[in-house]
DNA sequence: TTATATACGGAGGGTCACTCCGTTTTGCAA
DNA sequence: TTGCAAAACGGAGTGACCCTCCGTATATAA
């Protein structure tokens, strides 16, 4: 029996450089230009070769899939941070905002997260329980600390930021959705 | 002022066969390939240059969008069709199978649509009516001549049909609509 | 310091999008 | 029928892009 490495063997520090660079220039490209965006645009900005970024990322999905992972998991953990570092109302306020921008890289780049190979719901799956439970925290954080009257289903907040972003045809919908965040911080804020 | 003519002239002969040729193709070429398939490839089936595939549809997304224009257009005119050709209920279950062709063209276009300068709400706007009255005719007609018992929300059926399509993340999701669409017409069929 | 596994970069070959313009076809008027 | 201008055609050409391959460079462990 072979050893099995479970612990794939760490990255050299300067392809761990590289791939943090091309991902960040995949975040602001797709951002930008859709999920068609050029690769070797992505390679240039990061400044790397664009075998580096074939060697890392072997298939455009790849890519795509990883930087959508990284959205989902870095507004996990905005939640905690935003928690520790404002009061709680505006954590809740400053992760909803974030939860647009976030809105944007997804609408961009549902097109090709539709047409990944073996479907896109292996993709999605467990995106939904990350931001379901970083939003039940802050809401019960707020809750608790007398900041917002009591909330039944913390999800229809996200409801009612995301129908924005979904109903609205024009390309300008983020203004709005920014808008609908503060009316609803405003209609569940405590007074007082 | 200058006179608005209302009417487009006329295509000359040659222009119009081309037309249809390349929608036929560029329909084909989407189902199979998806929205980025090769506009050269689809000029090629055409048997026509890329110049005029260019000339006739400025942009990829012009195209696909007459290509999903003409499919629903299709999907209506289906319906009359059907109801003078076939028993009302056959009618109906003719009709639910071609929408899950059009639901297969959909999905695979969808991505595409999505992206369309200004807005793809433009796009569909419209054809929702065209689908909901044409269900509607089917369902009447067939409850009328006591094919089936009544159906109180026709779009129910649909609903229920489009619904394997769209929860489904397997690329072979059609067989299942196509199956289901027996199951209803079992289940609003009136026995004797 | 040295050896070597690991990673890098970009030239190269092929496809594709889109433009431009000389050639061909069509349909109308004489 | 014939002549002719408008309409339409087609494909070569340019540039961007995708992806592979392999010689070169570098990080790390001994």
């Amino acid at each position: 029996m072979a050893e099995t490495p479970t612990k794939t063997r760490r990255l050299r520090a300067d392809a761990e450089r590289n791939r943090v660079a091309l991902l960040d220039a995949a975040k602001a490209a797709f951002g930008r230009d859709g999920a068609s965006a050029s690769l070797e645009d992505i390679a240039r900005t990061a400044g790397v070769g664009i075998g580096t970024l074939y060697r890392h990322f072997p298939t455009r999905d790849a890519l795509i899939e990883e930087v959508y992972r990284q959205a989902i998991g870095q507004l996990g953990a905005a939640a905690d941070r935003l928690m520790e570092t404002q009061a709680p109302v505006d954590a809740l306020r400053e992760w909803l905002l974030l939860f647009v921008d976030y809105m944007g890289t997804k609408r961009l780049m549902a097109g090709a997260l539709n047409s990944l190979s073996g479907g896109a719901d292996r993709v999605y799956a467990g995106s939904g329980d990350i931001m379901r439970s970083a939003l039940e925290r802050l809401v019960r954080h707020a809750e608790s600390n007398g900041d917002i009257r009591p909330v039944a289903e913390p999800y229809d907040l996200l409801r009612a930021v995301a129908g924005i972003g979904y109903v609205s045809p024009e390309a300008d919908w983020a203004p709005g959705a920014r808008a609908m965040v503060d009316v609803i911080i405003g209609g569940i804020r405590q007074p007082g």
